[in-house]
DNA sequence: TTTAAGGGCGTGTACGTACACGCAGAATTT
DNA sequence: AAATTCTGCGTGTACGTACACGCCCTTAAA
């Protein structure tokens, strides 16, 4: 009852003062006074931390939920010396496939703003071409007990061994880029492949006639990705099934050796009627043969801002490309452990990112994520 | 000297332990030590709260800067009882315009996030139909001195004025959705219309032939974001012009009056060479006629994630939407005066939101944005 | 010479929390 | 009955910063 009149009092003053009146913070101490004990017998009961009656306990709690405590985040982490480490594990960003150099441009960013929180990050890496050295890797990270961990799952049985250990040890860890099925993961940002390969039909909807063609190109080498890319071709399917499309769409599965060929497979390929053409990986190597055969009414649609891909978007071979904010990933990968950690925050379970539609006029726009 | 080898001493010791060696932050109290001098002076070489001799305080200075003294903002505000009190400033949200929602949401986000931190923020409203009450308003801001203030600057006049008063009691501002030029503003968080037309041209591009048509539809009647609208639609010829396109552009100008024609002028305006319809504002209307009419080649792009809008996107009247974040600009202006104000970090002026492609496959990752 | 007015500096307390310590009294063991 | 352990609690210090206060010493004014 109490509680309620204070509220709706607090509420009422705030509408008439315009949101002036200052609602002082109740503090432990205010706590304390009310409840008859001491500061540090409240903190015992806030932490769980024993030695305190029945009594007293059920006291200070009823009296903490009266009063509408809330613990004061910067006195928590400038009281506590602990230093929250936070390890992030992802592929190690080569030259020739700087993708992942941007959810961890992402991870940088946010570590440096939680620097001053008393919270620091570890950077791990692995091969994507090496299980090893993932499996090497994660006993590392496991030995520095960190207090949270984030990181993209590219084999998945081994980040599901990982995320085993993780939970023995009672460490919450976050997923980007994909999420290992019958894992106990705390949060996962990511993509919605087979949603993206959905909405990239619509893109091309816009383009295609009644009667012509489309080509999807998968490239069948790019294996860490797999389940991904099955899952963008599937959409893009399903949408021009969904819409009735009558004309004629050709899947090209292009592997290793094959790849040596692709000026000439697309040059036998293309043909007036050819209106649209999806490439779910890898978009720049479609482009680079494209430009030499020339392209006129193609529609051409790939994934990831990586500079080969915004070279060719820009020039105008490339018409769309999708992403799914891989910077953001990892910043709000960071910040949900932090919220979750350090602030106490519930954390929602599964984002999926926006997918973002970026074309030659909005693409600096998404140059930093 | 000296420091220089420190950092590169810790960059070696970070690279060893493979970021596991805890640097530990330097604090006034170390400055202190350094320096031969108390914790006071320190903090009154900082603060430039004077009584301190020339020599000291270049000395002060000099090792701060040695050791790369960063202050603890947990513990500044902590300290200060000071509670830092932002204004926003925006139009009082509508039923039947709700765009103005959505940056308050986003500002009553960033509001909830720092109000562990010592910060409170006031919301002031006004009549976006009433010049009158922009004055008014502004005339309570000022008197209640915030450290800061967030606004919409719709009537240019007016803010202007507010913005020059601002300016002399040394408050800094932020705007969001325009600019007034003249100011001595912060930052800018908001939309870049042309640049949105001329993305939007790149849109209907897709779609176009080259005899067909395109409808232009302007809202006249909306009279405050007048030039935004025009801008809009500028954007747009201007990628049509570059584009060479050869069919023909019709530009309808709808004031009051004929807005209850709409339906008419649209059924005789429409023809099957009609392919592309771009509305610079309220697309809804435009939808609501459109469906009686029945639609069926046409393109149509229009503005903003409005519940009403994003009615006809889901039913596949409306195409497209283009939306330049309303709720980021209201979260991200809040934060902008967080980090100048509290953090005292370096502010970038001018941050033209991402202009984001809205489709009925994406529409829900932006329905909170 | 005495008094006043400053400048230049150190000290102390406060902010809200965490946690070690220690002190009673009760409960248990010897 | 004495010694030990355990329970329940209060006290004190630390975290890093802000700021009021006051002390000493110089310089100027009376």
């Amino acid at each position: 009852m109490y509680v309620h009149a204070l509220k709706i009092y607090f509420i009422f003053a705030k509408y008439i003062y315009n949101t002036l009146f200052v609602m002082k913070k109740v503090s432990i101490k205010d706590v304390a006074k009310r409840a008859g004990v001491s500061i540090g017998t409240v903190d015992r009961v806030i932490h769980n931390r024993g030695r305190v009656s029945e009594d007293t306990q059920k006291k200070v709690l009823k009296i903490c939920r009266e009063m509408d405590y809330q613990p004061n985040v910067l006195a928590q982490r400038l009281a506590s010396d602990k230093t929250f480490v936070f390890a992030t594990f992802t592929p190690k960003p080569k030259r020739d496939n700087s993708y992942w150099q941007t959810p961890l441009n992402g991870i940088l960013k946010a570590a440096d703003e939680l620097s001053g929180y008393g919270v620091r990050v570890e950077n791990y890496f692995f091969d994507q071409d090496d299980e090893e050295s993932f499996r090497q890797e994660s006993l590392n990270i496991l030995l520095n007990k960190p207090d949270g961990v984030l990181m993209a799952p590219l084999f998945h049985r081994e980040a599901g061994d990982l995320a085993k250990k993780l939970d023995a040890n009672h460490i919450p860890y976050v997923f980007i880029d994909s999420i290992v099925e019958g894992t106990n993961y705390l949060s996962y940002f990511g993509q919605d492949s087979f949603r993206s390969g959905y909405l990239a039909g619509r893109l091309i909807w816009f383009h295609l006639k009644k009667k012509s063609e489309v080509i999807i190109i998968n490239f069948t080498s790019d294996l860490e990705n797999h389940l991904h890319l099955k899952n963008r071709e599937k959409g893009m399917q399903q949408f021009l099934e969904d819409h009735h499309f009558r004309g004629k769409i050709v899947n090209l599965n292009i592997g290793p050796r094959e790849e040596l060929l692709l000026t000439h497979t697309l040059y036998e390929r293309l043909h007036h009627k050819t209106l649209g053409l999806f490439v779910t990986s890898s978009a720049h190597k479609v482009a680079r043969s494209l430009q030499k055969i020339g392209k006129d009414q193609l529609m051409f649609i790939g994934y990831d801002l990586t500079p080969d891909n915004v070279g060719y978007l820009n020039k105008g071979i490339i018409d769309v490309l999708l992403c799914q904010k891989p910077m953001a990933q990892g910043y709000d990968g960071i910040l949900a452990l932090f919220n979750y950690l350090v602030r106490k925050r519930e954390i929602e379970k599964d984002h999926s990112m926006p997918i973002e539609i970026v074309v030659r006029e909005n693409f600096q726009d998404y140059s930093d994520l």
